[in-house]
Parts: C-alpha cells; structure tokens; sequence
DNA sequence: AAACATTGCAACCGCTCTAAT
DNA sequence: CATTAGAGCGGTTGCAATGTT
C-alpha cells in the first residue's frame, strides 16, 4: 500500500486565506520548519489541505518574498530565461530572488506578453511576429531576431517547444554546449528557492526570527492586506544570518 | 453616479514525477 | 515490482480593484 492520504477532501476550507489563517500557518512554520505538507493543516489548527497551505506559504507568506512589480532587470532576465527555458517558471523564478514561479508567471502573462506582442514579438517562439506568419510555409534557419535577446539567443537552439522528456535528453548536448543553460541545470548552482527552509532544530530561527514575528504577528488581525516587504521585513534577508538561506 | 468592461492576482485544478509501502 | 500518495509544477479560474463610458 501507499502513503495516507494527504487529506479527507470533507470539510476542507478553500478560497482565499483569512488572516487568523495566516497567523496560524506562519506561527507553526517558524516554529516547527518547513515539515511535511501533509501534516500541517492538522497540527496548525488549520482546516486546509496540505497542498493549500504549502502554496499559501510559498507564494505569499514567506518572509523572503519580494512584493510589488517586477523590475526592468527582473523582466529582462524573466525575457531571456523564458525564451530558452519555455514556460517552466519554477526554474525561472529560482533566478530571480524573492520572486516565485506564481509571480512570474502571472507577471508574464498580463505585462510581458502585452509587451512582446506590442514590440511585435511573438512571446511564445520570441521571434518577430511577421516572422512567425511567414514560418509555416518557411521554416527559419538561423538564430531568432528578437530584439530583446537576440544576442543571448542565437547560439541556442529553441527549447519552449519541447516536451520535458526532450528537453532532458537534449540536455546533454545543450548543457554541456552554452555556460548559461549549463549553469541553469547543473546541480552544482544554488538555486536560491530551494534551499528556503526553517530548520526545526535551527535555534536562530526559533529563538530570534519566531520571536520577531510573535511580536509582530498582532497587525494580522487588522489588516490582512498587508505585504511582507512593505512592513520592512526584507530586513530578515540582510541581517547576514547564514540561516536565513537554509546554508550553514 | 451607475453600469459595464478590463485588468491583475490569489488560489484552485489536474497532471506528472518521485518515493514510500 | 506494483500500487498508492506526496510534492511540485503549469494552466486556468474567480473575483476584487480599477478604468471607461
């Protein structure tokens, strides 16, 4: 037999979060980690399944997060990833701080599609869009033109249309041909995501940033539209601490 | 000021891959 | 080895906020 259900779908709450949620689900998080997701819901007091609150916390209460727009770089970098990554935006957003894979591809698809397109680049192939009209009949040989990434993409062959399986299979030619897609799938690079956990035997986290947020938890109750960075806690990422990364 | 249209984002759904039994 | 569930991912939806008429 299997593992035990994630959760009994009876009685499960759904739609958005309500702040004496958030409260719940943060307090146990700082204060028992990054456990399995299974058993959050049940150990937090929270009547959600597992998978909701793992997308709650990882899409908005963690207290890396960037809020607010993307910046120029960031919708740069987003650009050039996509067209070599595709629409896999969990990788794209592991290079990009603070941003998660939600973000970016909400971001993607109501600016930066809005954008190419205007710039009359086809934001799927990120080729121009006249291009793509004439490409059925004339399949293009040579490097894409886009304007944005032309520079980054000519040496690279297209990889947005491909399944992951090809992709894999490519990715010992691609990988070990451009530093870049090498970088992006080599194991050695530090994705900054994934390593984003709060060790419950971590004594920095359940003394100091637990206790922070106990002492700021309060406002939760007044007003659940807040945002993590406008309330200055981006300050956790500078405090230096080697345990804030999940390093060390 | 009201009605309607559009936009942006949080959250859900369903799928795949991986790991436990 | 087969079965089953967990975890994670990308696509999609629902709805509140905002803009337009």
């Amino acid at each position: 037999m299997g593992r035990q259900p994630c959760c009994d779908k009876l009685g499960v709450k759904k739609g958005p979060w309500t702040a004496e949620e958030d409260k719940k689900l943060i307090n146990f998080i700082l204060t028992n980690g990054q456990c399995c997701w299974r058993a959050v819901p049940k150990l937090a007091g929270l009547l959600r399944c597992g998978k909701s609150c793992r997308l709650r916390w990882t899409n908005y209460l963690r207290p890396d997060l960037k809020r607010g727009l993307l910046t120029e770089d960031e919708e740069k970098l987003v650009i050039d990833l996509h067209a070599r990554l595709g629409n896999r935006w969990s990788k794209i957003a592991a290079k990009l701080p603070g941003r998660t894979d939600n973000e970016i591809k909400n971001h993607w698809n109501t600016h930066i599609k809005k954008k190419l397109i205007k710039m009359g680049i086809d934001p799927v192939t990120h080729k121009p869009l006249h291009q793509e009209a004439n490409h059925i009949a004339q399949p293009a040989v040579g490097p894409p033109q886009s304007t944005v990434h032309q520079s980054l993409s000519s040496a690279l062959r297209p990889l947005e249309n491909c399944s992951s399986d090809e992709l894999r299979s490519s990715d010992n030619t691609s990988i070990d041909e451009d530093p870049l897609m090498s970088c992006l799938w080599g194991e050695e690079v530090q994705l900054i995501d994934a390593s984003w956990k709060f060790p419950s035997s971590d004594g920095y986290f359940s003394n100091t940033v637990a206790s922070f947020w106990e002492e700021n938890c309060e406002w939760f109750s007044d007003c659940h539209e807040f945002r993590i960075a406008d309330l200055g806690l981006e300050c956790l990422e500078s405090m230096g601490n080697p345990d804030m990364t999940g390093k060390g």
